[in-house]
RNA sequence: GCCGAAGUGGUGGAAUUGGUAGACGCGCUGCGUUCAGGGCGCAGUGGGCGCAAGCCCGUGGGGGUUCGAGUCCCCCCUUCGGCACCA
């Protein structure tokens, strides 16, 4: 292969060079590490795309290169990297689009898949494109379906009738995750309530394990901004569930059988519950209601079934409620209070159930104002007393005493939860228990485009997994994709495939038509990549012993609590059934920040949505990649703007010059200037550093620097430059690569050792201390590094400028910041 | 409302974690190169006063701790993300 043709010794041509290293890099597999015998694996992972018809955007861009880069430093490092990619291609965002344009999704996603390769490649990713995958293709659904049976027979999956958010412009199911302000994250249309029977996987049930491994610093080391969220999603609480006993029934049944049981995280209001809420939905209503309350209940509960589960939810809505007629008996005061229903109270949280303290909490209080109800102060403030009137209700604890809680007054509000709970437990009445707000994971979609839920249901069998030979469930052509709002897939409109015999007994038996969630499949990927090869197995043990759990996870943050928190499940799961050995996925997890274009988040309703290609074919790959580096720290983000990329293409034309100097000069091996010596070192160590770190904004104005340095100095020592070029090759690797070759190498740069720094020439001789007086910088002074403090008092007070701030008056103390700082304090 | 992140020149952003605020880049100004444009090179560039040496002010606002605060503490304002009738 000859050399780029455009460039020459003081000019380079971005487009030549990268086209010739790209077809290199992929003629020599430089990028594609042995799997089986690397010696020292690093996984690096970034988040894979979804492959929309608009191609990657800056974002997209900007989060692999960062991703690239720290993938490509740590190869330099002598790492055997994998670096694998692939294509999130199933799902709602796919299939409407699909609808959109009246093209079917199976021809439409690989055409766009393509195009997103193409992209990834032209940025100069180091992709092990052998070990690609998507996740449309059955070699991989296949395991998808494989794992919805792994759950399905370890009782992690189940099925059951349940309210759940329906799209009816996208015509489907949505996860809780997916509405957002009661609109479909999708396409922004309202969202309605529905019943359907739908699959869950029962996440809830390691809500408590998620929640303790994010602490865990050997399993998880993560952005601390990720597991906020996610600890906040997961919504530990703790508190204690009481029974109160219905009293005075109406049905004929003695008292004393039923007990409503209520979730409180306010236990030491207990003496505060004036009345109760049951949701509206709660199995216990019609049983409770007496005759006279009948009607009303009946047309409350109708009205509240009529309402979406997401609009129900805004709690700037007015309260509304009725009473069922029946009391229960508070276990701590004795008295009877009235049992009501309200639509506040939500099913899906606690028990279904609360008891009010209408003194101690906004919403019981503003139910109990409204409907006449008891308001009785069980706390009080340190300058209350116990019969102050409840203007607002008090939600404190600090600071607050029990009062009117019989044996327990006086006590702290804190003791009382303890104490209450002890008390509670030994008489029966209740006991302290932990709850979360993470629901059951809603995995079923009634659409086309995704795996088919491998189910089959047989009248005399029930439903019957589909047996693991029988993988996978191809997803039949269809003519007709989009869906219809009779809450069925369209798969059921495919006779052919919808009716087959059942695996168990033979009789003619029925297909599950449901499709799985998108997030399934991005829920294992990284568990699949690097045993694409193998058609018989989802992940292979000696591979996966090998490389995984993934040693570095770059992604945004906007995956805090979805697909991170889904992917650690389903890892979860899988360690528990033995098929893997780890528990937690991602060792390591960064969330890179987002690019804004004119201080706003890119959109297209915007118009400031940035197009990379056309930046890539003007500037060149590698300045595109070394600007979006530059322009914010990797993890904040920052603004794109225009004009800010001509500082790194500057930046690559002087150190093109500067190797072509240097070759020209035969420049091996000469005096280096003390001053410049020291700049390179300094400079070795702090761009280690910083792409450790993913600091690559300061590692590149480093690198400035040392160019800066090198041309004041005009120097173009062989060493200094070949440690230049090697550490701008994470940034820009085409164009490391060809300065590499220029300088007569004849193998990749990306197996050459990275720059190694004496940390004794990182520190000059003498040093520049700043004097102050009075904590005010007067002057300065050098000094001889690490001199005594008497030694830079005699030389701070030589000089002119210190001494005019010093004479006539008394030195009273003296402060030393070794090598930085002398602080001189007079009066 | 709750949780989280952040407010630094004209501008994107640095600041060894309590020690010379504004590195590096963009832009701008002047000079040089050039028929011209671009490009490139050199010098300058936080604000105010001053011929100058230099002085004063300055990291969203107000207070505090300290010899010393962009950094720590308290109060307030603003912006951006996330969650939100979660009992």
């Amino acid at each position: 292969m000859s050399s780029a043709p455009a460039s020459t010794e003081t000019h380079y041509d971005p487009a030549a060079v990268e086209a010739k290293w790209q077809a290199r890099w992929a003629e020599r597999q430089t990028n594609a590490p042995d799997l089986d015998r690397a010696e020292r694996p690093f996984y690096n992972l970034m988040m894979f795309p979804y492959p929309s018809a608009e191609g990657l955007h800056v974002g997209n861009m900007f989060a692999f290169t960062g991703a690239d880069t720290y993938g490509r430093f740590k190869r330099l490092r002598g790492h055997d990297v994998f670096e694998p990619i692939g294509f999130d291609a199933f799902g709602i965002h796919s299939e409407n689009y699909a609808i959109k344009l009246g093209i079917n999704p199976a021809e439409l996603i690989p055409r766009n898949i393509e195009n997103f390769r193409r992209q990834l490649v032209r940025i100069g990713g180091m992709f092990d494109w052998g070990h690609a995958l998507s996740t449309i293709d059955p070699a991989y659904y296949k395991w998808t379906q494989w794992i919805f049976l792994q759950l399905y027979q370890a009782g992690k999956a189940y099925k059951k009738r349940a309210p759940v958010n329906w799209c009816p412009s996208c015509k489907t199911v949505l996860a809780n995750e997916q509405v957002i302000n009661g609109a479909c994250e999708r396409c922004g249309t309202h969202v309605e309530q529905r019943l359907l029977e739908q699959w869950f996987f029962r996440i809830s049930d390691y809500a408590g394990r998620l929640l303790a491994n994010l602490g865990d610093r050997s399993k998880m080391d993560w952005s601390e901004t990720t597991t906020t969220a996610q600890r906040n999603w997961i919504g530990r609480s703790e508190g204690a569930e009481i029974g109160f006993v219905v009293e005075g029934r109406t049905d004929g049944r003695p008292d004393g059988q039923v007990a409503i049981r209520v979730f409180t995280t306010r236990p030491d209001t207990l003496f505060g519950a004036t009345f109760m809420v049951l949701a509206p939905e709660h199995p216990l209503v019609p049983e409770l209601t007496t005759p006279e309350y009948r009607d009303a209940v009946d047309e409350y509960v109708r009205a509240a079934q009529a309402q979406d589960l997401v609009s129900r939810k805004v709690a700037e809505r007015d309260k509304t409620g009725v009473f069922t007629g029946a009391y229960a008996r508070n276990p701590a005061t004795g008295r009877m209070i009235p049992v009501w229903i309200a639509d506040y109270v939500l099913m899906e949280y606690g028990t279904g159930a609360i008891m009010a303290v209408p003194a101690h909490d906004e919403r019981d209080l503003e139910f109990a104002r409204k409907y006449a109800l008891p308001v009785v102060r069980v706390l009080a403030g340190e300058d209350q007393t116990a019969d102050a009137p409840i203007e607002a209700a008090e939600t404190e604890t600090a600071g607050y005493r029990l009062v009117n809680s019989g044996e327990f007054d006086g006590r702290p509000a804190e003791q009382g939860k303890r104490d209450i709970i002890r008390w509670l437990e030994a008489s029966g009445h209740g006991k302290g228990v932990v709850r979360y707000r993470l629901h059951d994971w809603c995995i079923s979609r009634q659409r086309y485009w995704g795996p088919p839920i491998p189910i089959i249901y047989c009248d005399r069998c029930g439903a019957v997994p589909v047996p693991e030979r029988d993988l996978p469930v191809m997803l039949p052509p269809i003519e007709d994709f989009r869906p219809d709002d009779t809450g069925v897939s369209p798969l059921a409109r495919v006779k052919e495939w919808y009716h087959v015999p059942c695996p168990a007994c033979g009789a003619s038996a029925r297909r599950e038509t449901d499709v799985s969630d998108t997030f399934l499949d991005s829920a294992w990927y990284f568990l699949r990549y690097a045993s694409t090869e193998f058609d018989d197995r989802p992940f292979d043990t000696a591979r996966t012993r090998k490389w995984l759990p993934v040693t570095s996870y770059i992604g945004g943050n906007e995956h805090a609590v979805l697909h991170l928190l889904y992917s650690r499940f389903i890892t979860m799961v899988l360690y528990d059934l033995g098929h893997l050995h780890f528990e937690e996925p991602f060792r390591k997890f960064r969330a890179h920040g987002i690019i804004v274009k004119d201080g706003a988040k890119m959109s297209k309703s915007r118009g400031n949505v940035v197009v990379p290609d056309e930046y890539i074919a003007r500037w060149g790959a590698d300045t595109f990649r070394t600007y979006l580096m530059f322009l914010g720290p990797f993890e904040e983000g920052g603004d794109f703007r225009d004009d800010g990329i001509t500082g790194p293409r500057r930046f690559l034309d002087k150190l093109w010059a500067l190797v072509g100097q240097s070759i020209r000069e035969d420049a091996v091996g000469g005096e280096i200037r003390r001053d410049l010596l020291v700049k390179w070192h300094q400079t070795k160590k702090k761009v280690t550093q910083d792409l450790e770190s993913l600091n690559y904004n300061t590692a590149i104005s480093a690198q400035m620097e040392l160019l800066n340095a090198m041309r004041d100095a005009n120097c173009s020592e062989r060493a200094i430059v070949e440690d230049m070029v090697i550490m701008v090759a994470p940034l820009a690797p085409h164009f490391a690569e060809e300065c590499w070759e220029r300088l007569g190498h004849m193998t990749s740069i990306f197996d050459a050792d990275w720059p190694a720094w004496e940390e004794a020439l990182t520190v000059e001789a003498t040093v520049e201390l700043a004097v102050q007086v009075n904590g005010k910088t007067r002057g300065k002074v050098t000094v001889r590094r690490d001199a005594t403090e008497a030694e830079v008092v005699e030389a701070a007070l030589r000089e002119e400028s210190i001494r005019r701030f010093v004479d006539g008056k008394q030195v009273r103390k003296t402060i030393l910041v070794p090598n930085r700082l002398l602080n001189l304090v007079v009066q």
